[in-house]
RNA sequence: UGGGCUAUCGCCAAGCGGUAAGGCACAGGACUUUGACUCCUGCAUUCGUUGGUUCAAAUCCAACUAGCCCAG
């Protein structure tokens, strides 16, 4: 009997061409759009590659009707409020920067996914990531950078269970995105020109203190001082919600030279500005650890840490302390060390597991 | 109201008779499909005010105004 899967389309070239793969390979493939953040209000804007407007799902619906598969919308609004918004909000009034993205791929994409398609029958749900799901030798699943990484996408799934690895294909990741559109068009899929977009922007406006200020009904944090490491204070900052580790724009001090943003204190309600080099950092705690290649640290490693989205990488000895934490040591000194993002661990190619930033130090 | 000093873009600051550097901040754009970072572009027809000298003044002179310092 044929396996089942549920491919998430988005309307884009990637998702739709995954569904096309996987027909070929002879599973049953049915097609679902999720809506997560459907407000019409900010969405139909109408921006290129932007949003998850209606067009994404009159796109998917058109896209699964030429290749001739079931198509479905799924509503996870209220899955996405509490696991990706409320969380991002609350760790923005906590003084940390979230990565949503993240949140969302664990929480919705995977688990609320996988959920509900299990429910219906499928044995397996797809997306249109550039990564491959390996299972290695010691029998644990990881993901694996794709043949073009131009694009590591990998970064932001770091926290899937094995559980969730072991029902998830990606079957764009074996080809690069050229061959990728080559196949879009050579089958007629009119969205193969089309700008691709995974990720679901819910802050069209980019206004992130402006999106947390309505979320929480005006209640946020109020002004403050800056200050420097040793109690100056140079000048008020307009609340917490505004600032991450490394910013330097935004801060309207004239210092004559540049100065960035070196901590965020909630409990003072204090934002600490410091010179460039203050905001490298050479280890950090992390803690909600999710691993993949490895079952887990039990002596010093040395691996490959990436402590955000669009950072190279860079080598570093982890090493487990306590029940929940894990010590990072780098080489060399990292710019903007944030708690709250995820760092996100490579043996090779392949995620060896990851976290989030607890907090920074200093050797 | 005795003496001295200083007044140039939001902040700092070049300029010293030849027709307004630069840094920071700020704005816009690029990049990045997490936040940041980074990069590019823009940003004083005008030099506290009013007169004067000169072909020509932010630059010299005078008065006024404001601020600072020292005396009282």
């Amino acid at each position: 009997m044929k396996k089942k899967v549920v491919v998430g389309m988005s309307g884009g070239v990637d998702s739709s061409v995954a569904a096309y793969l996987l027909k070929e390979q002879g599973y049953d493939v049915i097609g679902v759009t999720m809506q997560i953040w459907q407000d019409e209000e900010v969405c139909s804007v109408e921006k290129e590659g932007g949003c998850c407007g209606l067009s994404a799902v009159e796109d998917a619906r058109r896209v699964a009707a030429s290749l001739g598969i079931p198509y479905y919308v799924m509503n996870f609004k209220k899955e996405f409020q509490r696991d990706v918004i409320d969380y991002f909000v609350k760790e923005y009034l906590c003084g940390r920067t979230p990565n949503p993205c993240i949140a969302c791929n664990r929480y919705v994409k995977w688990e609320a996914l996988l959920n509900r398609s299990r429910m219906i029958g499928a044995d397996y749900i797809a997306t249109g990531h550039y990564a491959r799901i390996v299972k290695l030798d010691n029998g644990r699943y990881t993901i694996r950078k794709s043949v073009t990484d131009e694009k590591d996408q990998t970064y932001a799934l770091y926290n899937l269970t094995q559980e969730q690895l072991a029902h998830t294909l990606m079957p764009v990741g074996d080809y690069t995105k050229e061959q990728i559109r080559e196949i879009a068009g050579t089958i007629d899929l009119r969205v193969s020109k089309k700008r691709d977009s995974q990720e679901i922007c819910f802050i069209p406006d980019h206004d992130y203190a402006g999106f947390i200020e309505r979320e929480v009904k005006g209640e946020v944090p109020p002004e403050g001082n800056f200050v420097t490491t040793d109690g100056k204070i140079l000048g008020r900052h307009r609340g917490i919600t505004h600032y991450t580790i490394g910013q330097r724009k935004g801060l309207n001090l004239a210092m004559g030279h540049p100065v960035f943003v070196t901590e965020i204190r909630p409990d003072t309600n204090e934002v600490v500005i410091g010179e460039s080099q203050d905001v490298f950092s050479d280890r950090l705690i992390c803690d909600h650890l999710n691993f993949m290649a490895i079952p887990d640290i039990d002596s010093d490693i040395r691996l490959t840490a990436k402590i955000r989205y669009a950072h190279k990488g860079a080598s570093c000895i982890v090493r487990r302390i306590g029940e929940t934490e894990a010590e990072v040591i780098f080489d060399t000194p990292q710019r903007a060390v944030t708690p709250g993002q995820a760092v996100v661990f490579y043996l090779g190619d392949d995620v060896a597991g990851g976290g989030i930033i607890k907090s920074r130090k200093n050797s």
